[in-house]
Parts: C-alpha cells; sequence; structure tokens
DNA sequence: CTCACTACTGTAAGCGCTACCACTAAGCGT
DNA sequence: ACGCTTAGTGGTAGCGCTTACAGTAGTGAG
C-alpha cells in the first residue's frame, strides 16, 4: 500500500484537500472542528506531506544550504553544529556542501546554486571572487556569511583585527617585548581572510607598543596542531635568540606550541607565555589562554538573521560583529626576567 | 525575468520537452543532432532542471541522508567528510541530521523519515532500539551503518573486538602485565555502541595472557581529550600502584593521557606506554602508537555501499569489516623494569 | 516486397501538493 | 434593514518535470 496522501487525508476527514492543506500548515481560515477532524485523519494514515510536491506547488523548500571550505576543522564543525541545531529547531532541512579546500569549488558553487532547491545560504569562511559573487546574486538565494567578509551579504563575524590585537596587548601587559605570532595560511588560498587579520592585529599591537616585529616570528602553520607543533620547535630551537610569547591564532595551534616548548624542555608560561584563540575544548587541557570567539553561536545567530530575512523581505546587508572573550588561564604569564 | 524551465529549452531547440528531458538526462534515445541541439540552447539559457518537479515526477531525489549524534567530533567528521566527498562525486546532494548526543534523536527519527525527500541514509554510530527500528523499515529507506551494528541493515565498520585486543597484544608483547584502558561511556547512551567491544577486547587479550584486569583500571572517558586528561591524572597519581601501560578507545584520549603522564613528571614510552585507536593527525605531533581505522574511508565506502544498492535492487545486508592498521610511532616501548 | 525491429520523437497524463478565486454564512456598525 | 467585512470552505489551475504510450522512419532479413 501507497503512502497516504493529502486527498486520502481529505476523504476520510470528509473535507476538501484545500482545507486539509490549510489545516496542517497553519496558514489560511480553519475552523477548530475541521483542523481537528482532519489532524486526527492525518494521525490515523500517518500522513505526512510530500516534500517534493509542497516545494514545488509553493516555491519555498524550507531547506538551507551551508557550504564550507571543511567538516573536519573544529571551527567549522563547531559552527556547523550550531547551524544545525538552530535549523533543527525552526524546522529546516540541511544541505551540506564541503569544499574540501578548493577541490570542489566550482562544482559547488553551480551546482548547488543552480538547483534551485534551496531557501538560502550560510557560507562559513567563504571568500568570493566577483564573478563567483555575481553569480550567487543572480541566483538570488539570500546569503548569509560567517566567519569572514562576504561582499553583498550580511555577514556574523568576530573582530579579527581587534583579538589580535588584544591577544598581543595581553602578552604586552605582562611585560613580554619578543612576542612571536602563529596565523594560517595568507594569501594565496581563498577561504580564511580572517588570518591575516589577527596577524595584522597583532603588527599593530606592537608597533602601538613601539615594539619590533622580527619577520622570522611571523609564521605560519595552517591551523593545525601538527604543523603548530614542527613549527614552533624550529622556532624555539634556539635558546640565545627566542621569543618569550607566542600568540597562535588558533587553539589547536597554540596547543601545539604548548607541547614542542615542553619537548625542548622550556616552562610555559615560565619561559614562554602562549595565547590563542577559540575556546577550543582541548585547550582546558593544556591550561591555555584563548580568547573565545563563541563558534557555536555565530552558527545559531547566523540562522538567526537568515530566516529574519526570509520573513521580513530583504533588509540592508549588515555586518554584526560578535564579542570574544577573555579566557584566562596558566598558560600567560610574566616575561621570564 | 524568470528562470527558463524545460519547455523554454525545447522551443529554442525546436523539439519537445520529452527529448530535452530524454537528452539532458541521458535516458532514452535521443539523435546526436537533436542532443547537440538541446544542449546548447540550454546552455544559451543557463537551464538547469527544477530538482523538485524533477524530484516529483521521477520518485528519485538523488538526496541522502546523513544522521550522526555530533558533527563537532573527529571520527564523526572525518566520517562526514567521507560521505560528503563520495556523495559530491555521484552527484549526490547530502542532508545533514545531527543528533547533538540524543537531543534532537526523537525529531529526526520522525521527521526525517516522513517527509520522504531522502533516496537513502547512512546513519554513524546509530544504535536503535527496536520500535526505531520498525519505523525506518516500514518507511523503506535504504539504509547503510558506519562504525557500529545496525540490526537489519548493511554496515560498514572495524572489527572494535578485534583492534582492542590488537592494541593489547601489542603492549603485552613489549613486556607490559599492569595495563589499564580508557574508554568511552558505557550502556546508557544508545550511541557508541563500539566502545565496549574495544574495552572487551582489552579483557579478552589480558585474560588470554593471564593478566589480571583491574577494575579500577577500566576507566571512562567520554572520548574527550580533556576527560582523558583528568582520569589519566587521577589514574596514575599513585607512584606505588598505577599501569605501565595505558590502551585508550580514542587517539584524543590517548594524546590528553599522554599529556596527563608528562605533567606528573613520567616520561612517555620509558615510565608509560600508550596506544590509541583512530589515526587522529593530533597523534604525530604527540609521537603516539595507534590502530589506523581509516575513518574517512569508512564514509566512502558507505556511500558506494548504498549507490551499489540503489542501481541494483536490495541485496542481503551484510557487514563489511574494514581491517585497521598499526601505526606505530614512540609512545610505546618496554615495560620499564 | 513484406515483416520485424530498432531508433527516434511527440503527446499528454500525471507526480502531490498550494494558492487563487468564488462562494456561503455570519457578524456588525449605522 | 442594508451593505460590508470576515471566517470558513470547495473547486481547480497550475508548479516543472518524467515517462508511459503511440506513432513515424529507416534498416536488414527472408
Amino acid at each position: 500500500m501507497n503512502p497516504p496522501r493529502l486527498q486520502d487525508v481529505a476523504a476520510r476527514a470528509g473535507v476538501s484537500t484545500a482545507t486539509v492543506s490549510r489545516a496542517l500548515s497553519g496558514k489560511g481560515h480553519v475552523s477548530p472542528r475541521a483542523r481537528a477532524r482532519v489532524q486526527e485523519a492525518a494521525q490515523e494514515l500517518g500522513f505526512v506531506v510530500s516534500y517534493h510536491a509542497s516545494s514545488l506547488a509553493s516555491g519555498r523548500s524550507r531547506n538551507i544550504g551551508v557550504v564550507l571550505p571543511h567538516v573536519d576543522r573544529w571551527y567549522f564543525s563547531t559552527v556547523l553544529e550550531g547551524v544545525a541545531g538552530a535549523l533543527m529547531e525552526a524546522g529546516y532541512d540541511l544541505t551540506l556542501y564541503n569544499f574540501e579546500g578548493d577541490r570542489y569549488r566550482e562544482t559547488v558553487l553551480t551546482d548547488f546554486l543552480l538547483r534551485k532547491r534551496l531557501d538560502a545560504a550560510v557560507a562559513v569562511s567563504l571568500h568570493l571572487d566577483p564573478a563567483e559573487t555575481e553569480q550567487l546574486f543572480s541566483a538570488g538565494i539570500p546569503l548569509v556569511g560567517v566567519g569572514g567578509p562576504l561582499v553583498g551579504a550580511s555577514t556574523i563575524s568576530i573582530d579579527d583585527l581587534d583579538v589580535g590585537r588584544r591577544a598581543t596587548q595581553h602578552l604586552i601587559g605582562l611585560g613580554h617585548r619578543r612576542i612571536a605570532h602563529l596565523g594560517g595560511a595568507e594569501e594565496g588560498r581563498r577561504y580564511f581572510p580572517m588570518s591575516s587579520d589577527r596577524r595584522d592585529g597583532w603588527e599593530q599591537a606592537m608597533a602601538d607598543a613601539g615594539l619590533a616585529v622580527e619577520p622570522a616570528w611571523s609564521l605560519i602553520a595552517d591551523y593545525t596542531f601538527t604543523d603548530a607543533y614542527q613549527q614552533a620547535k624550529n622556532l624555539l630551537a634556539d635558546p640565545a635568540d627566542r621569543p618569550t610569547a607566542i600568540f597562535a591564532s588558533s587553539d589547536e595551534m597554540a596547543a601545539g606550541t604548548i607541547l614542542a616548548a615542553r619537548d625542548l624542555g622550556l616552562t610555559v608560561p615560565g619561559d614562554l607565555s602562549v595565547i590563542g584563540v577559540d575556546a577550543h575544548p582541548i585547550g582546558e587541557a593544556f591550561g591555555l589562554t584563548t580568547l573565545d570567539q563563541h563558534a557555536r553561536r555565530q552558527g545559531t545567530r547566523a540562522v538567526e538573521r537568515l530566516l529574519e530575512h526570509l520573513a521580513g523581505g530583504s533588509r540592508e546587508p549588515s555586518n554584526e560583529l560578535f564579542p570574544a572573550h577573555f579566557v584566562v588561564r596558566s598558560s600567560t604569564g610574566p616575561a621570564p626576567a
């Protein structure tokens, strides 16, 4: 026996299909009695509206796309958790588009735009070139960006420049003058525009304090624990000339740095202070001082914005800056004498 | 101007809509000339088939659901990467259902089953009770399970019992007799059935070698780095009575254990050997010996199975065991004298 | 030259809903 | 009492595709 259709419910409840549709969707006027009868009939038959038919007829699909460059990295998966939770609460489906770096970039930007099965999309750390932007806008899909600028669209992010500055100032305030930075890949890669902002914040804070920025102390570690571990081991190898503090653009890198320092026999924060960004759970065990960027809430907030947008027509795109909060633990301390 | 429809392409190419549909989908006979003309017309108009209309008419949606208990944990996000990549290659969309523990369990099992918008589903570490199983089967959605048993469905997983045994045997082979185990939550939680299998493997290997299993050395750490760190710190606190080796059911727990050991002034593997499971990238920097369970490939393999199933009608459900491979690094060594 | 087949193409009947329109029956201010 | 609004309902035309089904040609075998 085939799955029940709207018609079957209508027959059983003794009303028209139009009334069933209205009763079930909650739109339009339906008498309490009719509503009750419809619900009962639907219940008995185990009826659920056909997603495709409903979407085709109404033009709305209650389906939102999420585009991100990776799903197996902390920041992205945490934002994704937030987005997924918020969408579930709102009764929306989530279609996932994973770039895997840039591997499926073209495919996603072509495919997912065109099939027009999405009501809207959330793009995490997505950096588009003008042609891609044009493509997106002409498809008419409302878009909210998370964790990076996205021309023409509303965005949610932290103030990366400010975060870089505050992290560095925290170290300077503790008396450090020799401060290195461990960031993500610079240009070249198209996602991760924020990496350079945090680096810029570091440079600004150093300049403001009249401190020199050693070019060799500006490192790139791809946002991973292991890469940071290697970089830090090199950086800290020479006892005669090494920084007393390191600001890492992510907690994973910061933790890798701490491990490297220990492997070299350095104490943290005795010989070296380390500060990160994220509030990654791994930071707890490392006693890592960090700036919490509330990644999960960035995700939920993005959904809120999107739903407001879908409900209320088009508003001006706006850029919402999330506050980042200090979590001071034991990895930062006074500079060694 | 509205997006072009099939009809528009047909008009422009001078053929019927049926021919356009056949030419574009590749099904049925179409002359090379007609095909070329259709493709040209579609190209010029920027035509893409409407996903919903196509699904409604054909009954197939080229959309596969992925159900998992968390997305912000390594194993799940890695499997998800594999699934997402394989689906992208096959031209399928991916709808994500995140339980968040058990928070949205009911919602997902009800909602996603019913809307009947999925061709099939992949369930990662999903443990269903009989009623839920019944519900799923009556919905008629082909299902493949990853990383755990799933009654009635085909599954992909490693042999967790064997993994537990081999990891423990590795330690025994190095002369260890005092071996503790750090696993995930036992019963209670409904996902993570594999945790107890790895624990059982440990117990078996110990028994086979005639070694005692200290109940206090069978710990639960929720699969997280930080929790393992705490547990290990307690476990290793007493110099008079502590294990010389620890088998952790995941690399994150193993890494947390190593950090705890070092914080206590113990050397690895001098005073303590540690072995994990996963081949989590963080293991590299820790020099962690582990058993690679090829999480990503489990994901891609699940998709292969599903697509075979969708193509070839229903086969018998089968359970495919993935081999796990040793990655011996520096965290395991001979037992201290 | 006929028959059987195959290659190709068009016609049109849905797929299962939503939403517009039309209509009736109340309710209500004047 | 009169229009006027509004709640409640049914009829039905699509939404944009896919896919029988049927029909026309062209081909080679008998």
